[in-house]
DNA sequence: AATAAAATAGCACGACCGTTCTTTTTTGAT
DNA sequence: ATCAAAAAAGAACGGTCGTGCTATTTTATT
């Protein structure tokens, strides 16, 4: 009975809709930018909805209807993470020329994005710390994120070998690995300890690296 | 006027406390090992009085009495982890040979030790990420223990050029820097990321950073 | 201007939090 | 066995948490 006539009916909602929910996008959207500022600082686990609510003058159950649970407020934090992460360090690189000047490239960018972050949190590093024996949709979210990243930095590795940048016998996996390292190292030693020379340490870590994987290093 | 005999008092009491504080500090010391297994689990801001009570089949204001506060009891397991750590990462090694010798096996113990936290974590890092701007007593506790252990790594391999293990312009802040990448990114792959190869992964890192800075490595 | 839908607010809930106070139990020395 | 001190329990506090419900307000379309 309600089935006859709907199939127009849907059309014109669906048409009001891409309209109609603007608004709400909007706001979804300044609610996440503010949520990301709480847990780059606070951590996933501390983000809560009554000081998000507090920070966007909004009551606490319309920040929440947003999002129907504390839970995908966080994956759409980690959501949105991902997005800055790949406009800032991934796409700058991605137009540099494959290998060794693209995988220098993804990794200043990357130490750029951590040493920034000294005063704001890295996501992927507390948040892997918070969530590394918490089983759940929020952890799956992170690390697949995290593992998204890790690969394209993988890849990079490949090329440069492949276009003869490093060595043909590297083990990219290793030297992945390694980097990983430093950037772990250089958020460490900066952010907790507060030691102002770490920058300077990543890089000249990242030298030692390539000199170690380099083609041109010893054989030239 | 109560200041006249309590000399004596004060004496008979010092005596009677080393026994009776028995109990108490026994207890006390079963709290702490309890909390400490909660807070490498959830970490310790997630280390809570009402779980570690249940865990310890006691009231929470049993367990609350012993610390005071929740910040007291933070510290007090800082404080059991730090000692842990020295016995089993630091005086094992202290046991061996100033040099290469000593600088290995206390990079071996701490490799030991944070792969097989794998299903526990390490507070050093957990914590790190938990405190980095979180100011005050817990934050400091914790970066004057990490701080004693990276002293003690930087120290020996200080020794380990002294000795002529180590070439003679070995950047011994560098070097223990990139170390410390090492067993940064073994704690997140293996722990976060599940990844099942890591500890080779450390391990041939560490190998590298020898040849790296190794009199022997290009000089023999 | 009217209207239906979407967005937001308001309020209450049960649960857990750290902490304080008072009371009971346990301890260890005489 | 007595007794004071120490340890533990019990109950209650104000607070915050995530979430569900019901109004109210705002939005975008006709």
């Amino acid at each position: 009975m309600s089935h006859s006539i709907p199939v127009q009916k849907d059309a014109d909602k669906q048409m009001s809709r891409q309209r109609l929910l603007h608004k709400g996008q909007q706001t979804k959207a300044a609610i996440v930018e503010a949520a990301l500022g709480l847990a780059t600082q606070i951590g996933l686990e501390g983000l809560s909805i009554g000081a998000l609510a507090e920070v966007m003058a909004m009551s606490k159950s319309g920040v929440f209807a947003h999002f129907g649970s504390r839970e995908e407020l966080q994956i759409s934090v980690i959501r949105e993470y991902h997005h800055r992460f790949e406009q800032e360090v991934f796409f700058p690189a991605m137009q540099l020329p494959r290998g060794l000047p693209r995988l220098q490239a993804l990794f200043i960018n990357w130490m750029a994005r951590t040493s920034a972050e000294i005063d704001s949190g890295c996501l992927y590093i507390s948040g892997a710390a918070e969530f590394d024996d918490r089983p759940g949709p929020v952890r799956d979210a992170l690390a697949s994120s995290v593992k998204t990243w890790l690969t394209a930095l993988h890849r990079s590795v490949l090329h440069a070998r492949d276009e003869k940048h490093l060595s043909a016998d590297t083990d990219a996996t290793q030297m992945s690995f390694e980097i990983h390292g430093l950037i772990l190292a250089l958020h460490y030693e900066a952010r907790f300890l507060k030691s102002s020379k770490s920058l300077n340490r990543a890089k000249q870590g990242f030298e030692h690296i390539l000199q170690r994987y380099g083609a041109n290093s010893l054989k030239d």
